[in-house]
DNA sequence: AGCCGTAAATTTGTAGGACAGAGTTCGGAC
DNA sequence: GTCCGAACTCTGTCCTACAAATTTACGGCT
């Protein structure tokens, strides 16, 4: 009985749905609608039982499409209210190349390689951009790492903070979000190795340097300042990174290796950088 | 009765109550299995009905949970056979920015000025790591933008596979990823001006130019092609904005902030989103 | 009138069952 | 032994029903 199915047809919205998968019809209707303006973040979409009617698809295969969009946060579902187009989609993303370290498709040093190139440059350009606003926030994650000294778990809440300060001041968006994506991607490892920091004033120190610089508009120094601190969490990682693969966090063990998969390089010399 | 209510105004702090969703804790068990390697890359999870028994949750729930993991790439189901654990996960990531470029989050400007971060020093990396594969696959995608000079559509393609060669000779994954990110979330923009190109030969001996570059491995030189051929294709871009659809560039000249919807709210939540 | 709490309506979340289609496996016919 | 079809397995889709959450509307109380 493809009743609901002929309603469709006849009601003219969703012409043929090809045998492509209803998840990616959806999809591709839900980004159409989008790129039209019809929808724009923070609208509502109609009610499952509705929407899955226009489409002509069952509400069931309907909310396994929607799952995938909420799963990109691209939209959001509230019980008893509705589904609404979401603003910001940075949760996945951030999970994106945490998920590829698990597989063993990105390597930690990898990642530390490319932070070192995006972030010194993000540093100058905070340092030429930055708001008040802005500065306000990163003295404010600032104050908090002073008080997470010696406070793991506090100093890498507050660490997150500073960081994301950090990549906002830069004005733009697209190295925000990426540099928090890249950030998060290692976040475990660097949290695991926050034990071992001997001298948390000059920890401390390495990230207020950063703050000073970009407080007081010195792009070359910036991009010094925080180069300096990324070589230094990078060799804490390496120095330490055997006591975690055998210690208790099991999630980072496969930190050592650089096991020779697929055609992947493994000459990761990020040391002698020019 | 409202005993709920009351419950929750005596307990007064509001701290979420922390409902998650069963697909949020069926997509947490599979994680965790990948986090123990349990599972691993191409393994096959049990059949649905299985799981699900396995899990305590009805099927329509499980399917949901693993729709979400199966748009994020993590996982493939194939009809009649089984569900797998992918090892490459990309696909997503890669329509991420555009995304976010249709929801006013980015504007393209601003991934060029990533872009322009990012892929100089891929370059040097490249020109220094190039194997002989990675110099023949960059050949190969020049010789195929060759063919395709004064044809948009052949070009566009070639250029893609040409900065995918590009990308993997970097040797870093990482890079890799994050290169691919930003080149398809300005791929339609940059297909949508191709048709301006007035000197094609001009164009593609840029594109010449970098791989001589990295063939003959010539880091800084390498540095300044990519920079080059970037720089051209920005300007490429902002010349033909207006053709683009309502805004395309979202600013007329300089860089600017994007519209804060990100400064609003929460910077201070250690926690993560939403 | 204004306030408050309850009930109704709306909407998503979850459950269970049913069948079709795709893919694999295995046994029988040749 | 080889080939082909039937049986089995598993995912894809649909249907129905109910639970939980949230908003909205109504009616009583102050």
């Amino acid at each position: 009985m493809a009743s609901s199915r002929d309603i469709a047809i006849t009601a003219g919205w969703a012409e043929p749905i090809h045998r492509e998968t209803v998840m990616a019809m959806v999809a591709r209707r839900i980004e159409q609608l989008v790129r039209s303006r019809d929808l724009k973040a923070g609208d509502r979409l109609p009610a499952e039982p509705d929407l899955a009617q226009m489409l002509g698809v069952s509400r069931g295969s309907l909310r396994e499409a929607l799952k995938g969009l909420m799963y990109l946060g691209l939209i959001k579902s509230r019980a008893g209210d509705g589904t609404y187009i979401q603003s910001s989609l940075s949760r996945v993303l951030n999970q994106h190349f945490q998920w590829m370290i698990l597989l063993d498709e990105v390597k930690h040093l990898e990642i530390y390689e490319l932070r070192k190139i995006i972030e010194p440059d993000a540093a100058a350009l905070a340092a030429k951009r930055a708001t008040r606003a802005d500065i306000e926030c990163l003295e404010a994650a600032l104050d908090g790492l002073g008080e997470g000294r010696g406070n793991p778990e506090l100093f890498h809440a507050f660490d997150i903070q500073f960081h994301d300060a950090f990549a906002q001041a830069s004005g733009n968006a697209a190295i925000q979000t990426t540099m928090r994506m890249l950030y998060h991607a290692t976040s475990e490892a660097r949290k695991a190795v926050l034990p071992f920091i001997d001298d948390w004033d000059r920890h401390w120190r390495r990230h207020e340097r950063v703050f000073v610089c970009i407080r007081d508009h010195k792009p070359a120094l910036a991009r010094k300042a925080v180069l300096d601190d990324l070589h230094y969490a990078e060799t804490l990682l390496r120095e330490h990174a055997v006591s975690l693969s055998k210690g208790g966090l099991g999630s980072d063990g496969h930190l050592k290796r650089s096991r020779a998969n697929s055609r992947r390089r493994k000459r990761l010399s990020v040391n002698d950088d020019q």
